[in-house]
DNA sequence: AAACTTAGTATAGTATAACATACTAAGTAA
DNA sequence: TTACTTAGTATGTTATACTATACTAAGTTT
């Protein structure tokens, strides 16, 4: 598919039901990416501060236990939109950061804030 | 906010953590209303044909059971997105479409789509 | 009278996601 | 020697999401 498709082509595309090859459907594996309670908002904190530690996201996702946070985190860079560095100093530390992939998400997230500007109220 | 600020402005007040005022943020609200197995797949469907038959959703998304679709829809028209008419003859029947609100969801479904192609092998 | 239509509802069960709490290593500082 | 540091792991429980199956109304056609 063109990488350089505007917008007016990929709205033809979509109403002709050209993207119906489901099981690679871009949006729907992004939104799977995104979707649990805390993935963006860990996301969130990393476009404010990056890197950050796991202690630092912690105490800024507020509600968050351990073990999401691990898993989160984990999921995120299986996806490859998250990488962490392991500190092997004492006390040991790791820093986690937005990988080029993950920050290349802020174009979806500034259409959703600008849709969430007009619906939203 | 500014509904008419500009990509640049919003990175700008992302990295400030302007949007920190939880509760509200746009991005978390959305993805909220697109979570679940079959939230986008109607709307997809909806974007080829529209009007659609609840018979006839249930026939193109494949797997989706009459519960899932009902609460899916329910859920989808609660929020906004989708519109319900029911025609009241013998044997009744039920047209769904979208709203403007859900229709302006497309940029944001573009912009997903353009990272997809770039990311997603 | 029986079967068909549409758009669901009802009920119960399974699977997944999230939460709470306690615990670990290995060195440093008090 | 005890407490503190960081970045987690382990275990069990609860809550939410999803699935499967059967059933409904009310008129029309066979």
């Amino acid at each position: 598919m063109n990488k350089n498709m505007t917008y007016e082509e990929y709205v033809e595309k979509v109403q002709k039901g050209i993207f119906t090859d489901e099981g690679n459907c871009p949006v729907i594996s992004l939104l799977l990416m995104l979707q649990g309670k805390w993935k963006f908002q860990i996301i969130y904190e990393l476009c404010i501060k990056n890197p950050m530690r796991f202690g630092e996201l912690k105490k800024a996702i507020e509600g968050i236990t351990n073990t999401m946070l691990t898993n989160s985190l984990r999921e995120l860079e299986a996806d490859g939109l998250v990488s962490r560095i392991q500190f092997n100093e004492i006390p040991p530390h790791v820093e986690y950061s937005l990988t080029e992939k993950g920050n290349a998400l802020l174009p979806i997230f500034y259409e959703m804030t600008m849709w969430g500007l007009q619906y939203i109220p």
